[in-house]
Order: structure tokens, then C-alpha cells, then sequence
DNA sequence: ATAAAAATTACACAAAAGTGTAATTGACAG
DNA sequence: CTGTCAATTACACTTTTGTGTAATTTTTAT
């Protein structure tokens, strides 16, 4: 069975060759390519195709995370797993963005970090345990993400609402109600009231607009 | 020391007994409590100080999903994970945003659920290796979010716009940017038949909804 | 330098949106 | 049963918005 091949970006040599060493002791990987900068791993990643790259954050030049998205784009197939010491939350989901699919801190273990090789290679996300729950916390935060109808909207001025954010013309609005043109005014006009506000536009952008 | 209490919410008797014998087994984990549905786990959970819940997504009356939204205001200190059979990716975000901070598929081994709990314990987030691919790849679409600006609409026409969609009148545009209000007309004129629309509502709605 | 594109103003007219008051009907809760 | 609320319609009136044509100045690009 051929070994999965990795590489390594990476500019503190400590780091560097002990996570390596790893990877050359497992009996699946094997640590074909190491870069000191991301300038060098611009210029000759592209050159091999690489399973996984063990990306440093935190690199003299360019950092780890635009190294990340000028890869992505040439190297389709290939993952990336940032490598941080740091646990930044700005960090972390700018590497995501970015294209990152492991997100791990360098204080893991030689196994732990083959498990997270192994866990990446067969459709997973490794994260460290502190960054998975900042990525799933992510999610249960935006729960007032709009559009939030307000609560003191009757069903029907919900849906006025709805449609005068669409854009149509009170006349169509009626029609698509089959309601007169002043219901549709009378409704507006109530709508306006509730959200303090005094134009169709202002309401859009009151409940529409993140 | 103190072993970790745990409580089931699971209506098939099999799985239900398998996760407790699994649980009871270990050493850190007790099972304190087991529901055949939620409606039980709401009326009894919040009589009980339990660590962890392993909630199913797939229940009689009232769904896991909408059990730990109800849940998790009355009891802010209990983790909650979520353990399913499906992958689909409405209930891994929506069990997410309800508040549960791991996503377990149903097929794991016992080992497995135990190191799941501790690392639940231990300040992560447990998921399956499929889960965690989804909700980085969460991260990483987003690129296309509105708004993004026509580049055939000039600087000044962006400018225009914005303003129309904070819901100012001519007359306030006018003045902010201190040209007459016959001028804000023509630019939003021009910006109208760039947008092929025919009025504010519908260029806000064609550039700024989501 | 010179043509093209962008920004500006003006005026007039048309269309749409917004406001006030008032009245009718049905549903629903106390 | 009765009053409140939602939904509906009507009319009159004001304000804001949208359109067309035209002309001047500034900026930008070739």
C-alpha cells in the first residue's frame, strides 16, 4: 500500500523535525517535502501533489493562513491542517475560510498527531479539542441573525412585509393579495408605526439588513 | 473522585441499553438517568443536576433538536450531545444552533463514546469525523455573501446605493453628501437602469438580500 | 491633447408611496 | 355577550420617488 505523503511548512526547526521524525516512524505517512517560508512552498508545492500539508500560522514572510488560499486554488485535492500555538479565535476561522480542513495546537502528542493524520485522511476535521468547541460554539452564538420578523407583526404584516422587501409596487401587492390598494397602504402604514419607522425602505433595512 | 453523571434520551430500547451498559462500564461515567421520550426529559431532566445528555434527534412527539432548545435555559451547565443515524446537514447546524457542542453518528464503538464524553468533559467537542468535515466546510463556502457592489455601478453610484439601502430620503442623501437633490435623483436613475429595476425597494433587494 | 466617462445641476411632469380619518366585518377572549 | 383586535375598504391629500431631456464641469484614459 502506498504511504499517504505530507508536508510540512514550518519555520521553527525544533518544530519542524520533531513533527517529522513523527511522520516518518508511522507506518502509513511519509514526510515528503519541508519548507522554512511560505514564499518556498508557494514556489514548489505546486510542483509535487502532496496528500497533506502541515501548515504553520505564524511564518516570517507571508503567514500560513494566505499561503493556505493561494495553495487552495492549484492544489485542489491536497487538505491542509493549520498548526498554531496560538488559540485565537480570529485565527481560527480565518484558516477555515481559508480553506483549512484540521485546525491542531502544537503541544499534541506524537500519536495524537498520526490519529489526526489518519482521522483527516478518512473524510474528518481534526481539531484540537478547545478548537472544535470554538467552531461549534460559532454556531449556537448567531441566533439573532436577521431576518427576525418582530414578534408584534400580525401574521399578515409579516407577510406585506415580506413582499414589500421583494420590491413590489403596492398595486402588485394587492393584486398578489387580492386586497384593494389602500388595505395594502392602511397595512404599510401600520408596519411603519410598529417598527418606527416611515418609509418601505427604512423598515428593509430594519429587519432585512445584517 | 466524583464520577461524571450522564442521562439518555432514547426511544429505541436496544440502542438505549447499549449506550448504558457502555457508559456504566467506564470508569469516570455513571448513567444517572435514561427518557423513552422527550417530553419525560423535559418534565424530569430539570430536577436533576446531570452533566451530560446524549439526546437522539429521532423521537415520538417532540424532536431532540427542539428538546435542547428547551433545555438549555434550565439547565446552562449541562452539555448536550446530539447522536444521530442521519448525516444530513439541516439537523448537524440545527442541533448546533440549538445548543448541543457534539454530533455523534449512532455507528461508533464503545471505546469510542467514551473518549467522545471525555473529551466533552475535557472542553471539546466531540464529532463524528464526517460532522466535523461538514461544519468546517460551513466555514469555507461563505465566500459569496452579498453585498457585493456591481463593479459597473461608479464609486459614486456604490456610495448612492448604500445610502438608499440605509432607507434615507433624497433629500437626506442630498444633503449628507452635499450635492442637490435633483442630482441624487439622476445618479439614482442611472443605478436603476444599470440594475435593470425600477425603483429603490428593488435594487436593495436585487443587491443587498441575502 | 483630446475624447470619453463621470459628476453635477436644472426643470417639468408622472407615478408611487405615505398619512389621516372613518367605517365594516369576523374572530376570539374574558 | 361584549369589547378588543385583525383585516378590510374608501377617500382625500401630501410627500417622496422616478423619468425625460438638456447642459456644464471635472476626471480619467488613450
Amino acid at each position: 500500500m502506498k504511504k499517504i505523503s505530507v508536508a510540512i511548512v514550518e519555520d521553527s526547526e525544533v518544530v519542524r523535525l520533531m513533527l517529522q521524525q513523527t511522520i516518518r516512524k508511522s507506518k502509513n505517512f511519509t514526510c515528503v517535502q519541508t519548507y522554512i517560508t511560505a514564499e518556498d512552498a508557494l514556489k514548489f508545492l505546486p510542483k509535487f501533489s502532496v496528500d497533506i500539508v502541515l501548515m504553520d500560522i505564524h511564518l516570517p514572510g507571508i503567514n500560513g493562513i494566505d499561503c493556505i488560499k493561494k495553495l487552495k486554488n492549484k492544489l485542489p485535492d491536497t487538505q491542509f491542517i493549520m498548526c498554531t500555538t496560538s488559540h485565537e479565535d480570529e485565527h481560527i476561522f480565518d484558516a477555515l475560510k481559508a480553506g483549512a480542513t484540521g485546525y491542531l495546537l502544537k503541544n499534541l502528542k506524537g500519536e495524537e498527531l498520526i490519529n489526526a493524520l489518519h482521522e483527516l485522511h478518512e473524510g474528518g476535521s481534526p481539531m484540537s479539542a478547545t478548537i472544535a468547541r470554538k467552531v461549534v460554539n460559532a454556531f449556537a452564538k448567531p441566533k439573532d441573525e436577521k431576518p427576525q420578523m418582530p414578534v408584534e407583526l400580525t401574521a399578515r404584516e409579516k407577510e406585506l412585509l415580506q413582499l414589500l422587501a421583494n420590491g413590489l409596487m403596492y398595486k402588485d401587492i394587492a393584486d398578489r393579495l387580492t386586497v384593494s390598494l389602500d388595505t395594502v397602504k392602511k397595512h404599510c402604514g401600520n408596519i411603519y408605526k410598529k417598527l418606527h419607522v416611515s418609509s418601505r425602505s427604512e423598515a428593509i433595512n430594519k429587519i432585512f439588513i445584517r
